[in-house]
Formats: C-alpha cells, structure tokens, sequence
DNA sequence: GGACATTTTGTTATCGCTAACATGTGTCCA
DNA sequence: TGGACACATGTTAGCGATAACAAAATGTCC
C-alpha cells in the first residue's frame, strides 16, 4: 500500500497506473479518445490512492474559478434562502460553487463591498438577488467580462435576467379581491427601492383602475411589524376598506394580527391577500390566501442562464414565472 | 496607461513599482519589515493596475484554499439561515469562504454526498449544522487533518463543538409553564434524530419530574402541520392538558391553528411555549411566548472556533448560549 | 507491405502565487 | 575599522493542474 504525507497529485497517480500525468489529467475530464483499459486502470490506481483533483491548481490553470457569487439580502427571508438553496445544489450538480455573500441593499457602500469580495474570489459569474442600485450597475464594470445575471431586474431587457411576473401578481391577487366584490382594497406595498414591489403595486394599479376603482397604497417594508403598525392605526371601517393585498405574507400577517386586536373579523369584515406563500402562511389564524411563488425555480432559472453563459452558450431569456393565487381563509365576499 | 488584455499579476504590479514580484506579495501579506516608501509605491501600483491577487495561485501555493464548508440541512429554516448569513459574514472579514452544502439530513448517502463534494473542493475546515449521523462522524475520517466544528453536537466533550443549552431552554419553558400552574403539560418535540429536539425533551421532563409531574411527549418534526395534527386529533379537555410546549415556533403555530379551529381559546384554556422566537412569533394570535435563540452569536461562535483551529490556536471550548423565556401572550396561569 | 490518417499517449511550458534561501544595505560596538 | 546582526529586497524553485505540441501506436488502403 503507497502512502503518502500528503495528498495525492496526478503524478501519484501516474505512477501507479504506469501512465504519463496527462493522461491522469485525460480521465479526469472525460477526454473522449482514451483506451477503455488505460482509464480503468487509471480509475482504479485514484480510487486506491483516494485521489481528488487539486481545484486550485485546476483554477489556476484554466483561468476558470468554477466559483460563482450570489449577492443577496437577507437569508433569513423565506424568498432568498430557498434560492440559494436551490441554486447552491444546481451549481453543485454541475461542477460549480455557489458563494453566497450578503449585503444591505440600503447602502451602497455595504454593495460595493460585497462585489469587490466576489471580485477578488475570481468569479466566473455572478448572480445579484438585491435590489438594484447604481453600485450594482458599477458591478458590471468592476467585474469586466464576468456575466451577471439579476433576478427581477428592472433593468433593460438586453441585460441576463430571471424574473417573477410581480405585475402580474399583483393584478391577479387585486383581481380576486374585486370578484369577490371588495371594491375600497388598500395596498401594503414592499419596500420602492426593491422591484418586485413596485412591480407588485403596479399590477394592483392597473387591476384597480381596470375596475374602475381608485387604488390607494401605503409603503410598507416586509416586515410583520409595519404591517401591523399601518393595519393598527388605520381605521378601516372609517375609510370603508374592506379588503387589504399586502406585498408579502409577513405584512399581511401583521394586518391579521391587527385586526384580531381591534375586533375586526377576517374574512368577515375585511379579507386579507398575501404574497410568497411561505411555509407556515397556511397556519396564519385565519390562513392566508397569497400568491404563491417557485423560488426555488427561478433560483434555478437563473443559474441556468448563467451557466449557459459561462458555457459559451446564448441562452435566451427565459419567460417570467408567474404567481399562482392560493385561495385560503382570509379572503371572503365583500360586506 | 499601461493596458493589458488580461488581469494584471503580480510581476505586472513588480515592474511598474520597479520591485520584485516577492516584494509584491510582501506588500499583499503585510510582511512588516518593508520601508514604508516601498510599500507606498507598491501600493500606488496596485491600485493603478487594479490589481487583485489571483486565489487559486495563493492556494496552490500555501496549500490552503481559506474555504471553510458549511454543511446543512434546509436552509429555508430560520435557525440555519441565521447561522449561515452570521458565519458568511465572520468568513469574509477573516478573508475566508463560507461555502454552504445542503444535505438530506435522513439520508446518509446524501449527507456522505455532500460530505465529500466539500472535501473535493479542498476546504480547510468544516462546520457541521446537520444532526449527527454515522456519515458525519466518517466525514471526520474523510477529511483526515481538516479539523470539524459541530453544533450543538451529541459527541463527546473533547470534540470541537459549540451549542445551545436546550436542556436548559427545555427546562426554563416547562418551568414557566409550571410557575403559571400547569400540571399537565404536553410536550411536542422535534424529530429524535436531533439533538437539540432530544435536549429540550429531556429539559421538559426533567422540569416535569422535578415539580412532581408526569411528562407526556408526542413526536413532531418541526413542521407546523405536524403540530396542528397532533393538536387537532388529540382531546386537549379530556386529557386535561392546560399547556403545550412545543420544540419550535412552527409547531407551535400549527397547534395555536388547532386550538382555534376547535374553539380552544389561548391562553384562557391552554397556554402555548414555543421555541426559537422566530421574528414573525410576536405576530401570531396570540403572540407567542417562546424560547430565543441567538443563531447569529452561535453561528460566530462556531466560526471563531474553527479559525481559531485553522490558526493553530488552541481554544477553549466556549460555553453553551443559553436561549431566553420571551414571554407573551399565548401563555398564562392555568385555568 | 509501406504510406498515410487516426487514435492514443507522452513531454514540456505555463498559470500566479509563496517558501526558502541568497544577497545587499546600514548600524553598532568591540 | 571590521565583523556581527538586523533589516530590506531579490532569486529560484516549487505548488498541481491544463494546454499545446510531439511522438508513438494502431488501423486502413491499395
């Protein structure tokens, strides 16, 4: 039995299979034209040494990294996460990394900082889950030839990007609202500087002028606090508002929370529309009607495009996902 | 302007500085004994290059690839995605990787995959999130010398390891419980297969035994459905059970579901404990008194632990972070 | 059976960095 | 004044792969 100190290289490996380093390298990377016998014996002499190819030294030589970068927000939102997941294993499948590296999305600093990180890995692309910025726009430039594909991007079609029908969700949800006969529905909108909401409240826009009625948005910021909080000091009833859309099932959580707290009854007096349909929104009290998203779909979505990219191969832009309507308990006819 | 087709390398900073290139990578690993003059003039280079050192070169050469691997389970859970997001960050001020792999917990083939794709990348430490298995314990094997953190880790003492008391938080929530008047407690645990579950079960009935009391646990897995099965199929009145304490937040809103489906009011006739303190518990109905985890403190922990190894510094073990009782208002005196 | 294409294998240089050793300065004190 | 010793810098040789080219083996054809 060959031991060694150290790991095995290619050269071990030659040794042992009576065969030149390059011909080691050859079976590594599925050289077509190789004697059946030659790579088995070669196969043979890796699995007996324990043998794994050095990637650095691979990267190095191939000026390819196999790396690529996920610049995202927040991991610990349900949207975010299952992406990465998705993307982490699909890059893994083929011969990749995914490195994930978060930012705030508020400060433009906190980007460009995350980019130059990525940057200095030597990745071979990049995928940008956060809204975008002008530091973002920078990226491209800072990064030279390295592809960057955006996921919702409001940018111009010609850039690399995945995206959500966010436009039409929002219409969607807003439509179901108004079959229902709610004609005063508010809009809790995401944060302006992220496009899925202001893609979101359009579509709620559109659906509501369609109709023939007003539409009326307050900001919100995802959260379940600020749903709440805007659900709390906001008379419905007053106002005649019957229904809510929230641009995410958080909010809309809060705006349950809220009205439970002032009496208001959901769906009875005022139904509740979500967005995401994360995990738990089907044991909201009372469960949440939402649009439900594939995000693990358009992580891969978007890795695909980039790999097809990095593969030489151009790829055409691939058609939005759309939102499917859950219809739970918090959405009812019209008082 | 001096203008090249390609990245810029180091011998490319070395004649424009008029140095050798080692003094280059002097100037990179802030070798202290360089003339300030030197090194200024090395830098104005760098910076008029653009230059970045190339990583794959500086792993071959160190033999080190600064990537630490992070192996998981679903990282569309709060706890995991905390920890990763938390250990993303240390890395990268550390100038190291955090390269996360999502496992099949179930499945040792799955965890054994994911074992060995880190192992192929050449990474310089792991940190272990997925409960142990016989896979992860031959992960040690796998990877010979590269040195393996685990959390909250059922091995023994003198393995690297960080954790959470769940014994503790196990037994602060029963006791809460307790204090309120409870007798009859019903604990919902997580999947035996964890060890943070099967620490807060024993936490429970250690409680429970020690006020004289008979514990009663039923298996969940986490999931809210599972925890608004158990809780609808069981006759909380007729075995009366006045409390649940349930080994997450999720479950714990599948059983606060139950309750009000089936008219059973919280906290008047049952009180609810969960576990996490998840930032959307406080929204639930009602909020959620629960155990907080601090996920981001124990994913820099683990962290700091593996660096300190990668480092050659012996560190001590850190102690266990202990959860705190958030105290809201799904729990109250027994009726 | 030899010329030639085709398959299969080997040789050498190279990727960009660090390690280890070599060399050149200047300072200080015997 | 010279030699010991620090500091500051340069030179050379890898790290472990792939690329590009060279050479050998094999097959095919007339």
């Amino acid at each position: 039995m060959t031991n060694l100190d150290r790991q095995p290289n290619m050269y071990d490996v030659a040794k042992l299979a009576k065969v030149s380093h390059q011909t080691v390298s050859r079976v590594v990377n599925n050289y077509p034209s190789l004697r059946p016998e030659t790579r088995a014996r070669v196969e043979r002499a890796m699995e007996e040494l324990g043998y794994r190819p050095n990637q650095a030294a691979r990267a190095l030589a191939t000026q390819r990294s196999r790396m690529v970068g996920i610049l995202a927000s927040d991991l610990s939102l349900y949207g975010p996460s299952g992406m990465l997941q998705a993307m982490e294993f699909m890059a893994r499948q083929n011969d990749h990394i995914a490195v994930s590296c978060t930012v705030d999305p508020e400060s433009e600093a906190s980007v460009a900082e995350g980019i130059e990180h990525l940057a200095s890995l030597g990745i071979d692309g990049l995928i940008v889950l956060v809204p975008q910025t002008k530091a973002v726009a920078a990226a491209r430039i800072k990064l030279g030839k390295v592809p960057v594909v955006t996921v919702d991007s409001m940018y111009r079609l010609d850039e690399l990007s995945v995206s959500v029908d966010n436009f039409g969700g929002g219409q969607t949800a807003t439509e179901h609202l108004l079959s229902l006969g709610h004609t005063n529905i508010l809009h809790i909108s995401g944060p302006k500087s992220w496009f899925e909401a202001t893609a979101r409240s359009s579509g709620y826009a559109a659906a509501m002028l369609a109709a023939g009625f007003q539409p009326s948005i307050v900001d919100g910021d995802w959260s379940a606090d600020t749903g709440y909080s805007i659900a709390l000091e906001m008379s419905f009833s007053k106002r005649g508002v019957t229904a809510v859309f929230a641009a995410n099932d958080y909010s809309a959580l809060g705006v349950l929370k809220a009205a439970h707290q002032r009496g208001i009854r959901v769906p009875e007096d005022l139904s509740v529309v979500g967005f995401d349909d994360v995990p738990e929104s089907g044991y909201f009290i009372p469960s949440l009607t939402t649009m439900r998203q594939d995000f693990a779909e358009l992580g891969r979505q978007a890795l695909s495009l980039l790999l097809a990219q990095l593969d030489g191969v151009p790829e055409s832009h691939s058609r939005p996902i759309v939102p499917t309507l859950v219809i739970r308990d918090s959405s009812a006819p019209a008082p």
